[in-house]
This record gives structure tokens, sequence and C-alpha cells, in this order.
DNA sequence: ATACAGAGTATTGTATACAATCTTAGTCGT
DNA sequence: ACGACTAAGATTGTATACAATACTCTGTAT
């Protein structure tokens, strides 16, 4: 069970998190023959990554006119922040009941670490980039429910992700964000589930709050 | 611009309202060529629109094994019916202040029909049919969330859709449904946002206490 | 009788070739 | 100068052929 991989999928991934860090621009258009350029192989796995990332909203596919790096209005995205607040609000409120007391030990200790990263004032882009989502992403497994988590992993986070630069509002505020990651933490201990979504819910917030002043702002300019 | 559908769309959604009806069941095999014998064609295009069934999550796929009917556990039911619960209800809050005066006199004007149509007592089919699905299919059109909709018309409807007969509650409660369908409206009518969410979540509810007690009786026998 | 191994078959993954459609550049007309 | 039409080129949709992998059935050994 070496490389049972398809090609496809390689082709795919790659592809995915070349769309994910920018190195493939949004609109940009992915052209059949330009990957098997690229890729090597022939035309048919290549048809069938592009489709792949259709299926995660990283492309848009137009019968016989090709595929494009899918390119998000304002608008759009604030669509895609709206639903992940209210998605992971839930995950959370679940991750308080069905959490075992195990895994929350895990998180607290998770969190620990985190915190010695901020004292030492040197992991902090630690903390920034895989510490947060780290967090995140527990919680979405702690609520025990895969379609939620396969939502918020599989189809939100490779676009929120690519649009990153937009939730500047992190980029200065690790402790004040890592105090409410501590208070979510403490009320899922508590077992107490509104609670717990109702700080998830505030912690996302500003990131969509922004992203509607700046759909204000863009409004004032039509 | 007469028919520049493709062949793999057309076989995907012919294969889509087949699977939803169960005419093909949850489990059985799609091979390739047997679509090539049914539908006619090559299997460029069968591959094709078994790919977008797969990313409708219609079928599974295994690579190099092949592709198969999705067959949901009751515990997957549960999930996905625990997402649709949430974000209906979020579409029911956002409707509440999003939905324009016209929308709102519209689908008071829907559910005028929909009594209309049970005091016939003749077009109570329909109602269980289109009926149900047009409302909330109104209210989420209302939420102004265009990512929102997709989620739920686009991935779970098909799904819910298609073990429906699980959803055994609704079928003999018509007049009760209406009722709750009025009150949401009037809610909506007033603008009250919190009072709409909560009442399309006890509407949805009913379901999902349902599966969960199945759940549990089945947990018994393990 | 059951479990395991292996060859053969069937099915999927990939490559290449052809047909249909769109895009683009250039020309013509107003 | 600008817009519509036309034709060449490029790209996608489809068909066919080959390669790689998985499934199945048979036979043997325990």
């Amino acid at each position: 069970m070496s490389d049972t991989q398809t090609l496809a999928e390689k082709v795919c991934s790659e592809l995915a998190t070349a769309i994910v860090r920018g190195e493939i621009r949004p609109g940009e258009r992915l052209s059949e023959k330009a990957l098997v350029d690229r890729y090597g192989g022939s035309r048919a796995p290549m048809r069938e990554a592009i489709q792949k990332l259709e299926a995660r909203n990283l492309v848009v596919r137009i019968p016989h006119a090709g595929a494009r790096v899918v390119s998000l209005s304002l608008e759009e995205l604030r669509d895609i922040y709206e639903v992940r607040l209210e998605l992971e609000s839930m995950a959370c409120r679940l991750a308080a009941t069905r959490m075992s007391d195990d895994e929350i030990k895990d998180l607290e200790g998770l969190l620990e670490e985190h915190a010695r990263s901020i004292e030492a004032d040197q992991g902090l882009s630690y903390y920034q980039k895989s510490g947060n989502l780290d967090f995140h992403y527990r919680i979405i497994e702690g609520s025990k429910n895969n379609r939620l988590k396969q939502m918020l992993c599989g189809d939100l986070y490779h676009i929120i992700r690519m649009y990153r630069y937009q939730t500047s509002t992190n980029k200065q505020r690790p402790r004040q964000a890592l105090k409410e990651h501590q208070r979510i933490v403490e009320a899922i201990a508590a077992r107490d589930a509104e609670l717990a979504e109702l700080l998830m819910r505030r912690h996302i917030q500003v990131s969509l709050t922004n992203l509607e002043s700046l759909l204000a702002q863009q409004e004032y300019l039509s």
C-alpha cells in the first residue's frame, strides 16, 4: 500500500495548496493542456483534478469555456463567514456536551502550550499559523458530527484561508485571542453548552463585523 | 442556446433523481460500463457524471474500486439533520431582517394557498410534496445568503429527501405544520428575528428528535 | 469445513484521437 | 472610430484503446 494515490488526486491537492497560497490567483484560468504541461500525464486526470477542485468550491467551471479559480466578491465572502460563524458556534455547543473528559484535558494542555509559546514571544507566528487552526479544529472534532466537520474543514476553511488577508484583525491580538480560547474551554469543561456557544460566537464575530464594515464602505463608493 | 447541456450533466441529473426516488438503492454499485449501456455515449461522460454525484454527496467513490450510492447510518443521518436544523433556523433569522415586504406578502399568499388546499382535503399530497418544500425554500431564499442556500438546497436536501421515509412525523400533521408555518411568517412579518429562528427550530426539531430516539433504540440492541 | 493462495476476469485509471464549441483576431460596413 | 460578422485557432467534450488495480472463483492445505 505504497503509492496507491491516483494522479488526479495528487494534482488536485497540489493545485489546492497553490490556490490557497495565492500562487494561482483568483480569476486565473486553469487550462487542461497547461496542467498537462506542468504536471505531466494526460488530460483525463487533469480534468478529474479540476472537477475535484470544483467540488471543493475552489474553482468554477463553465461548460465548453473552461475552469477559473474562484473569485469571490466581498458579499460572497460575507456569506461564507456568516455560515462559518453559525456552524462553528454550533460545533462549540455540541462539543460542550460531547467531548470526553480526556479530550478536554488535552485541549487545556494545548492552550497551555500556546500560552508558553506566546510568553516566549517567539512562537507568535506559530500560534497564528497552526495554533489557532488547531484550536478550532479540535472544537469541531469535539462536536462528534462528521458532516459538520466536513462542511467546515472541507468546504469553508479552504476558501477562508485563501482570503485570510482580510482577517487582519487577528494579527496583533494573540493574547486576547488566547484569553477567549481559554474561556471557551472553561465553559466546555463546565459542560455549559450555551455559554460555550455564545463565547465562540463572539470570538468569531469580530472577523465578520470587519467584513461587513468593508462591505458598507464598498457600498458608499458605488 | 438550445441544448448546450453536456451529456455528463444530463446523466448526472437523471441519476440524481433516480437515486433520490430510490430507484437505485443505497449501497448499490454504479459501474461505468453499466451506465454506458443504459444511457449511451462513452465512459468519459459517465465518469464525469459520477464525479458530479460525488460532489453532491449522493455517491461514494473509492479509487480503483468504483462508486456506490451513499448508504447512511442512522448516526450519519442524525449529523445531517443536526446541521440542517441549525442552518435553516439561521436562514429564518436572517430572512426576518432581509426579506422585502413584497416577498413577505408573497409568502403569506403561499400559505393561504396551502390552507385552501388543505381545507379542500384533496391537495393534501400536494401540500406534502412540493408545498412544504416550497415554504422552506422561500425562507432560505429570503436569507439572501447564497452560500447558505447552496449548502441547504444543493447538498443537504438531496440526501434528506432520499431518506424522507424516516420523517414519518410529517405525514399526518399537515394542519399542525401549516399553523407553525403561519406563526413563522408572522414573526418574519413583525421583523422579529429571534422569534422566527426559535419557531423554525422547533418546527424542524421534531424530525431530529424522532431520529435520535431511533438512534437510542438502536443502541439498546447492540 | 474453513481459510488461504493464485490465476483469471472485470473494472477502473490513464493515454490518445476525434468532434463540437468557444474565443479571438481581422475585416467589412455604417 | 465603433460595432457586427466571419473564419481561423484554441480549448473543451466525447470516443476509443491500453495499463494498472481490484474483485472472484477455484483449488489446495490444514
